[in-house]
DNA sequence: GTGTATGCAAATCATTTGCACGGTC
DNA sequence: GACCGTGCAAATGATTTGCATACAC
């Protein structure tokens, strides 16, 4: 079974700090998906000495490890999440900011389609709906 | 037929000044995707007095008005197009930077569809696929 | 002539980094 | 105890903005 955040730092031989703990914490119980300076304000909350230099540093390695994942959306403010979950796209809305996951094992087998006829292998992807409800 | 994009300019009514003809006329020319400072670099030998910021506050008019394509790449730099061709998405080679385009109408319903699916329209997408050749 | 566009330099904003100190292994 | 991780403040890099002047209409 897939180890928790904690124990795949641990594994990974990256030293498990307090501040590490507290932004892992706050990333876990996210179910929105924060930017750094809002982890920063909520991990707080629990080690009120960290600082937001550390968070990025924090971030990019938990980045690196596999551990979370960056979305890098169209206005440049990079928003993260954890990686417990399989692979899926977004859709932003608009109006709320609200972000919604989802995932199509069609339009992923289309893309590696059309990367292939190019002579490409995708690495990775995005995709991001830009959405309105519907009235 | 579709207006050049002086012309597009003129027609919403916004002042087509020296420097915004540089700009256009570098934008069209370019078969790349070029950023911010190299359309500034390219512009200045038409109008060697054009400023960097003159180039940002005419790329977001030309945006505004639907003459160029903004495309943020997941690096946070961003890159621009004339917008002169069918909507299309792009394949961003790993290890040279090359960009290419490409375009799926059978990817786009499924996007659409499953937008609708969750309730919502789709305003706007972005879709880029981080490939590799394949050896 | 009027009002918008421009150049310049200073201001932002998010993110990164140098350095001396503190804490994990 | 060795070496990595941290806080702080300063450096960065891309983009934006205030202001006085220049130019399109």
């Amino acid at each position: 079974m897939k180890p928790t955040p904690k124990q795949a730092l641990r594994e990974t031989g990256v030293r498990v700090t307090r501040q590490r703990e507290a932004l892992l914490k706050v990333l876990t119980e996210a179910s929105d998906h924060p930017d750094a300076a809002e982890l920063h304000r909520r991990a707080r909350t629990i080690d009120d000495s960290l600082s937001l230099a550390t968070v990025y540093r924090t971030l990019s390695v938990l980045e690196r490890e596999g551990v979370v994942l960056r979305l890098a959306l169209e206005n440049g403010g990079a928003r993260y999440e954890v990686a417990d979950t399989p692979h899926h796209d977004h859709i932003i809305d608009l109006d709320t900011g609200e972000i919604t996951e989802f995932r199509s094992e069609k339009i992923e087998d289309l893309q590696r389609q059309i990367a292939a006829e190019l002579g490409y292998e995708i690495v990775h992807h995005r995709m991001e709906l830009y959405c309105r409800k519907r009235t």
